[in-house]
DNA sequence: GTCTATATCCAGATAGAC
DNA sequence: GTCTATCTGGATATAGAC
């Protein structure tokens, strides 16, 4: 008995070390890009010694491979809420489209994390598909379906229309935030917002 | 006159120096990311010592700043013909978009630019500033006033409408190109300028 | 599993001859 | 202005004790 207990001792707080190294190595990533992250720091932001770390980490890659790969999998949860996308368009889709504009311009590490995934995607760009495939693909799915079920909104093409949509906005929060243009060409969130509601409702 | 010469020739062959220092440093800057770049490599690439890159650019990132702020003056004039911006907008705004998304799509190097400076933005926030401005601000203003003159158009917001319609080409070639979406979400570009044209001339 | 200590290499940057 | 040679620090990664 003695013994297991130890034994389960000893694993959680290796877990805990696994956890810490990921998440402060996660920081790290996005402070300083992948060539900018050293092990020394993500060690000793982690608290533990450099060999630690690759001993759960075969070596720098692959410490970020699993990272942005769990980072991609988990984020396309919370994006939003696929419960909300009954009722009339124009309740529906401001709604829809306030959430999400307003979710990625405060969200701080979402725009670190999509600022690395783009610097990074010339090296690793089998991480750039597995994040458009989590990322781009349900809501894309998810969005169309609404709209091909109100044929009264008089869509052509769905699917161009949710990438207009969905890229005006990634666009939106890149220009204004990820590249620090908020001061240079300012523009209230509400114009946008108004501005795809308008053109998509005809 | 004989050492004028030779001093003219011996200027010609540094200006050459310098000139295939910058080509190569950027070649390298694209490829590898500023992190990822090592001045070893830029100065072999150009056929010179290390010592002469650093006497012509005090240090990598004077290098590095200078290289980008260039491109980023540079680029801004050739991406489309404001001459073209008279005529009715039905053509007029489907020559515009097609050329844009086509330019995107081919250039390869404008590309990576992007890439570097959406990633680096991060730590060279003035230099992402300096893109806004010559890139964005321009066309902008221009498509801006050709839509304003066209008050037959019935756009409320002329500006909010031109960022849809830029964010959302940028956004494709991104997801096509950059992030390498091209075979996990396919889409011919015809079928977002038919869906811009839709949405915007109602 | 985890540490300290170290091997090895390569980075940015400069000194000094020519 | 340009080179060779070099300084110095910090990077990835591992060996070996506990």
């Amino acid at each position: 008995m003695a013994r297991i207990k130890t034994k389960e001792i000893e694993r959680e707080t290796t877990v805990e070390k696994v956890e810490k190294i990921l998440t402060g190595a996660m920081q790290e990533f996005l402070a300083h890009g992948y060539a900018g992250t050293s092990m020394d720091r993500v060690a000793a932001r982690a608290g533990v010694s450099k060999a630690t770390v690759y001993s759960h980490f075969h070596d720098k890659e692959g410490l970020f491979r699993a990272l942005i790969e769990q980072s991609a999998h988990k984020k396309f949860e919370d994006l939003f809420d696929k419960s909300l996308l009954e009722g009339e368009p124009k309740v529906v889709l401001r709604y829809l489209i306030t959430t999400a504009l307003d979710g990625m311009l405060s969200d701080q590490e979402h725009q670190a994390f999509v600022r690395i995934l783009i610097g990074e995607s010339g090296r690793f760009p089998e991480l750039a598909k597995a994040w458009i495939h989590d990322m781009m693909t349900p809501p894309l799915k998810i969005i169309c379906e609404y709209l091909d079920s109100h044929p009264e909104l008089n869509i052509p093409d769905s699917e161009a229309t949710v990438r207009m949509m969905i890229g005006s906005m990634v666009h939106f929060m890149m220009t204004q935030e990820l590249l620090h243009g908020k001061e240079i060409i300012p523009m209230e969130t509400e114009r946008l917002v108004e501005c795809l509601m308008y053109h998509i409702l005809k």
